[in-house]
RNA sequence: GCGAAUGUAGCUCAGUGGUUAGAGUACCAGAUUGUGGAUCUGGGCGUCGCGGGUUCAAAUCCCGUCAUUCGCCCCA
């Protein structure tokens, strides 16, 4: 029979690598419980609708890169490509933004699809972290949100990181900017790559972000957004900068700074790390004060941020800061032959009743073989049976380690093994 | 969606038209009948990604296809 593979750009995450997963969840919960969000975990499908009119129509993303099909009722479903719209889904059905309430702080783990062409740091269906905090336009909000990120990728131990800001305006900012980039960018069209060329109409901003070499040297001229804020998001913008200068996050402002999505007003970031290859973006996010009413709530401002976990690894295996992570036993059993199979399985039963993880050999191998298993599974002792062992009501407890052995009582064998770890 | 590289043993790879396709490592057995890091001996390593074509002869050359990887694009 063929063998059969996993999906491209999907991959199968386990032991050792799975600690490793374990261990960055776990540091994000404890910060996350400092910073006092709590856990939200939301479906992986959603109607195709929240995504188009969450992240946007126009961009990559909804243009080519969803996970959409028909589900057998006919209902057009999508596998979420990112952790926002879903988030502020929820918070709107189960009206946690009626005003007056307090602000809501969330945030997630899981898995996002995204239909691309895999490449390093880029799968189809790959992990993030995330933090919604909805309710406030104050800029205090955006610095927290953005020391989160910081902090978390800090505690990674992670290094040679940066923080990059740009403010994108408001309502009443952006589409004058707009329409003042549009017209430079009419008039020098035929200098531009074809995709921008396409842009100057349906979202000039993104031209600011083009790679091309020829692009770059003409948003030399441009008009920039941050000389274009209205007076509230200029000094927005410049509280949330003092608001990092007084917690001492280091972060460059960006004029050429725009992200993707485009439901993102004022403040956007983006952190990116110098041990990544072409994907180098380690997280990214911003306040986004119009989706919330795009999607059918309550005028509500917010600001969030997404984290790919598998970048944060890279990272880490690239810095070599990943921690060293025990795995396999304490204990590896060894009945010597398939007689004492009975009583080892008992002594088995006994040192996993007192916590200490063991396991039991089940084939039938020659002792030398056995102990060689056992180094393998990384166990610390191997406790053999044989048949002066059940004769003695004491098994042999060697210490794979020291490679010294001794003989134990069954009743004393728990207490033996835990005080010699 | 575009470009490039790679695909041979479980793993890392050699093998550019000529016997039965190799090495290292890992694995198994024995030397050591109840004791793991060394050594020695022996053992199976295989649809050479898949399909077609050229040829007396293809892992090798050609075409197609699939997969993986890297880059563009985009993003986490």
């Amino acid at each position: 029979m063929e063998k059969i593979s996993a999906v491209k750009g999907m991959q199968d995450i386990f032991q050792p690598e799975s600690g490793l997963w374990q261990y960055i969840e776990s540091l994000i919960r404890d910060e996350m419980s400092a910073f006092a969000y709590g856990e939200i975990r939301t479906p992986i499908l959603e109607k195709t609708e929240l995504f188009v009119r969450g992240v946007g129509d126009a961009t990559d993303i909804v243009k080519k890169e969803m996970y959409t099909f028909s589900d057998k009722g006919g209902r057009s479903v999508t596998m979420r490509p990112e952790g926002t719209a879903p988030v502020v889904r929820a918070m709107n059905e189960h009206g946690l933004l009626t005003s007056g309430d307090p602000i809501s702080k969330y945030y997630y783990i899981g898995p996002m699809f995204r239909y691309e062409r895999p490449q390093k740091g880029r799968l189809r269906q790959f992990h993030q972290f995330g933090v919604e905090c909805c309710g406030s336009e104050s800029p205090y909000i955006d610095a927290e949100v953005i020391q989160i990120l910081y902090n978390v990728l800090t505690k990674l131990k992670l290094s040679d990181i940066s923080v990059r800001l740009n403010s994108l305006g408001c309502a009443e900012c952006r589409p004058v900017f707009r329409q003042s980039a549009e017209k430079y960018f009419s008039g020098i069209k035929d200098k531009l790559c074809p995709e921008c060329a396409e842009r100057i109409t349906i979202n000039p901003l993104r031209i600011y972000d083009c790679k091309t070499p020829s692009c770059k040297e003409n948003i030399a001229g441009a008009p920039v957004i941050l000389e274009h804020l209205c007076a509230g998001c200029k000094d927005h913008f410049n509280e949330v900068k003092y608001a990092l200068n007084s917690i001492k996050v280091p972060f460059v402002t960006d004029a050429l700074l725009v992200r993707g999505l485009d439901y993102y007003t004022r403040t956007a970031f983006e952190v990116t790390s110098k041990h990544l290859g072409a994907q180098d973006a380690l997280g990214g996010g911003g306040r986004y004060d119009g989706l919330i009413s795009e999607l059918g709530g309550p005028k509500t401002p917010a600001a969030g941020f997404g984290m790919g976990i598998e970048r944060v690894i890279i990272a880490m295996k690239n810095q070599n800061v990943a921690p060293e992570l025990k795995t396999g036993c304490t204990a590896y059993i060894v009945p010597l032959t398939k007689n004492e199979a009975g009583y080892a399985f008992k002594l088995l039963d006994i040192l996993r009743k007192a916590n200490i993880s063991s396991q039991m050999a089940v084939s039938e191998k020659k002792a030398g073989a056995h102990f060689k298993d056992a180094e393998k599974t990384g166990a610390d002792f191997a406790v053999i049976v044989g048949e002066d062992e059940i004769k003695n009501g004491a098994p042999t407890v060697k210490d794979l380690r020291k490679r010294t052995q001794q003989s134990v009582s069954e009743t004393e064998l728990a207490n033996y093994i835990a005080r010699n770890l």
